[in-house]
DNA sequence: CCATTAAGGTTTAGCGCTATACTTCGGATG
DNA sequence: CATCCGAAGTATAGCGCTAAACCTTAATGG
């Protein structure tokens, strides 16, 4: 059936241990022939060594789990933003020789079974709300050391990295003001005091402080981050808000969908009213006009959370406060100078 | 640390073998009494099976692989249309009490060590060129089920399921004919005599036949299926076809760069130029004007796969031919009656 | 010349679970 | 009354691997 080290072993007749030795590198007990031999028939025979009896072994599975929110008997849900960073994460714990168990979580005794069962190295949690983040105690996870990215949660169990939401809106409202944009809207879900949305929301506050403009809650539009609620919202946006010039959407897919709600009422972006997005999705570029957005670096946000991950498995190194990556604003066709009113 | 059987067999006053059958639903040998008290054990130590143990000792370990190409040291290649369907098979995977396993496969030697290594009870490939499908043997699979995703490759190991590829195109193209186009524009990547495109350029090529059209090789254009090289194609679309009234592009992406190419030069769609897609991203309803396309069902792709490879491996049910996926037309605003020469 | 050390191994004891065979005991059967 | 049987367990033997302790042999040093 399967190979083994026993078989490899009896081969080159040595015992079981040298074998073990050879396959995992640990040369210094072992003679230059012996490991030669070894190498060459446990290649002939093909060995593959069993990851479960490593991991029942040696208490260590090389297993990290991905897990990700999915309402029962409901598909994963992945934001298109966060889409990217699933193939980003395997891509670097590939390289770091660990495994990635992708898992959808319904609830709360899920998270405890998904990390219990295959005796996780690790977790990062994807997409899940502050709040359910903060559910995690210290009996829920056991030794599994666990990070959740882009949270603002303050569960010291699950620091991890986040974009810096508030950067990004902050450079966003005040590419629109240099544009001379004064009433600018904007556009997002509900948010509470704490939060992705409210850091965003506090970005666009300061950009006004910034430059001594004042902001005024009305421009404050509450809305869902689809696409369809962002056409909804931009075909009433003039008759709601005639002075607005401007719109900051705190996502990528909203913001689109505001520019086709406002292009179907005959309003011209960037000419009559400027939009700027958050994420930077390939979208940005298909969308006409291609849309002004914020930048997050993906590649950093995905690398950041494993290096932090494996660091704190491998070396203890439990990070003590959240890594902020850098955003940037990429100007396209979807911003221009206020027209003159 | 960990909670075993051990743990919960002591407290419960009885053998380890008999949590063992309680923990499996293997209650002919268990009272009823006693199957109450160690249940209510078990959840009382928060009992979690050991799943590396499981699959050591019972050689099945309800793990599959999901494969999917990357070159080495690079991220996971899911193209767009794929990325829905990883979040589908997991759900999938998950009601059925399997887990998954996302690997990145850079060359050929990576796969049998993916699927040995954990000892997998099965995996699928996604989004594989057919040759590399075909060169997966008994031996690199060992005794692991192994089913492709939309391959057209002719191994039996591999039998999975494929979108109607042929169909797809024939009704994309039949409508266009049916709007009165007769010079229809064939994009897409270069293609041999077997595989997805062939398979879209013959239904492409059948529809033309359907209604007595011919059809002219001149029109078959070669062009990567990105949106950069599709709006590239677009641009000078009209220079090399002045009497083209109609393109069909193998992907989505590719056809709404070619809608752009066309927008940039002045040709109207749909009013000058229909375009028709292939896919049915959600990039299709924000285009603008939003792409017609063909809808390929990616819920019961997924399902289809999951359920086939787990007939195979539960019931020993190894599928004998592929299953096809149907498709449908899907039609939105990018297309429209042929313009009166 | 004996104790020490290093190199190059081997042996032992599990990791947590399951499959299989075995035990025990209170009836039902011939 | 001896026998058989089913219900409700238990004991044993691994699955493939690793950590840790143990064993040889030959060279070194005081």
């Amino acid at each position: 059936m399967r190979v083994t080290l026993r078989d490899v072993a009896e081969r080159a007749g040595v015992s079981i241990m040298t074998v073990s030795n050879v396959i995992n590198g640990n040369r210094a007990r072992v003679s230059p022939e012996t490991i030669e031999r070894v190498q060459r028939i446990a290649a002939e025979l093909g060995y593959v060594p069993s990851a479960s009896a490593r991991s029942l072994s040696a208490r260590s599975s090389r297993l990290i789990g991905l897990l990700v929110p999915a309402a029962d008997e409901d598909s994963l849900m992945i934001s298109p933003h966060n889409v990217a960073m699933v193939g980003q994460i395997e891509r670097e714990l590939r390289r770091l020789g660990y495994h990635l168990l992708l898992r959808g979580i319904a609830n709360q005794r899920e998270v405890t079974e998904a990390l219990q069962s295959w005796s996780l190295d690790g977790a990062i949690l994807l997409g899940f709300l502050d709040e359910q983040v903060d559910g995690l105690t210290a009996k829920t996870v056991g030794s599994v050391h666990v990070l959740a990215i882009d949270s603002y949660s303050t569960n010291p169990l699950t620091i991890g990295p986040r974009s810096d939401d508030f950067t990004g809106a902050r450079l966003a409202t005040r590419h629109l003001l240099d544009l001379g944009h004064r009433r600018i809207v904007f556009a997002g879900p509900a948010f509470t005091g704490v939060g992705v949305v409210h850091e965003r929301f506090e970005g666009y506050r300061q950009a006004h402080a910034d430059v001594g403009a004042t902001w005024d809650g009305q421009f404050i539009e509450t809305v869902n981050t689809t696409h369809a609620d962002g056409r909804e919202l931009g075909l009433g946006l003039l008759d709601r808000h005639p002075e607005a010039t401007a719109v900051f959407a705190t996502a990528d897919v909203l913001a689109i969908g505001i520019m086709r709600g406002l292009a179907e009422s005959g309003v011209r972006v960037p000419d009559d009213v400027s939009v700027v997005g958050f994420d930077d999705l390939d979208l940005c570029e298909y969308a006409v006009p291609r849309l002004t957005t914020v930048s997050q670096d993906i590649t950093a946000k995905a690398a950041t959370a494993v290096r932090m991950l494996i660091d704190s498995i491998e070396n203890g190194a439990r990070p003590s406060e959240p890594v902020t990556i850098t955003v940037s604003l990429v100007k396209r066709e979807s911003t221009a100078p206020a027209p003159h009113q």
